[in-house]
DNA sequence: TCAAAAGCCTACTAGTTTACTCGTAATTTT
DNA sequence: AAAATTACGAGTAAACTAGTAGGCTTTTGA
């Protein structure tokens, strides 16, 4: 029941690209450097991610990524769903026994709710003040 | 993102005891072959479990295992919690940047109330009737 | 008393996943 | 031309998963 380092670092990713939006392309090696990760992995990362529609990149001098669409448009659930697969408890979750079925199904729901109701705007606006009463508490 | 065969084995395990609960000791053996599992893998799945307090062993022939409370007080979220460990996406959520902590604390919170609120009760009636208009989907 | 049935315990293992590192090629700007 | 950056593929140590294997101990019933 983890989320690994690539789901983790490609939120790490994308919140930092939501904070620059509108800022022309921002590079790996920027993030990478404010959050003490490699660059190497973080490329890794992306790919998924690029592939996904959610990034575009500029390559070359001065290039690096931004977001493909509004920070309000894109979820938690959009990054995680990219980088981790799909948000189940378990793979082949209708063939479960039915009892167990039905608790994977819940589980499954209660996390969907909340990656997908979570946007990058969401994330970067708390990350940008960090105040406890920032209005994610009151959902 | 997953539970893996030790939370789904014991659950199956778990709702077993729970159907014959009060008929005396259940074998391994038997529940091994009802559901086509490795008899000795379910022993090391279920020694956790035993360790843990939900269960009691019951030595020696025509000996197995015995639940050590009645089904409504034992849930899901104590039987995944001995198995595949804490109900939380990442270790040391608390070291996390502010805005990805309070999304992981959103995401734990969720599966711990799903867990915590499922007992063996409510699986092991719905594993017997089996009807989609069961009471479980109305909680 | 003794054999069968059951739990208890330790060790081993093939395969997969994780979390990277390394090297190189392609593209774009200055 | 040089520097900055993405793109792509290969390799790898460590941990985890999902078991298998084998032997020991306890209890019951014939």
């Amino acid at each position: 029941m983890k989320i690994s380092t690539k789901g983790r670092y490609g939120l790490t990713i994308m919140i930092e690209l939501a904070k620059k939006y509108g800022e022309g392309p921002i590079s790996l090696k920027s993030i990478a450097l404010t959050h003490d990760l490699s660059e190497h992995y973080l490329e890794q990362l992306i790919a998924p991610l690029r592939n996904g529609g959610l990034v575009k990149s500029v390559r070359g001098a001065y290039g690096g990524y931004i977001l493909a669409n509004e920070p309000s448009q894109i979820t938690a659930g959009d990054i995680i769903q990219l980088l981790e697969g799909p948000i189940s408890p378990v793979e082949g979750i209708e063939e479960e026994e039915p009892a167990k079925r039905e608790l994977f199904i819940r589980i499954r729901d209660a996390v969907r709710e909340v990656l997908d109701s979570t946007t990058l705007e969401d994330l970067a606006q708390y990350s940008e003040d960090g105040d406890a009463d920032s209005y994610m508490f009151y959902i």
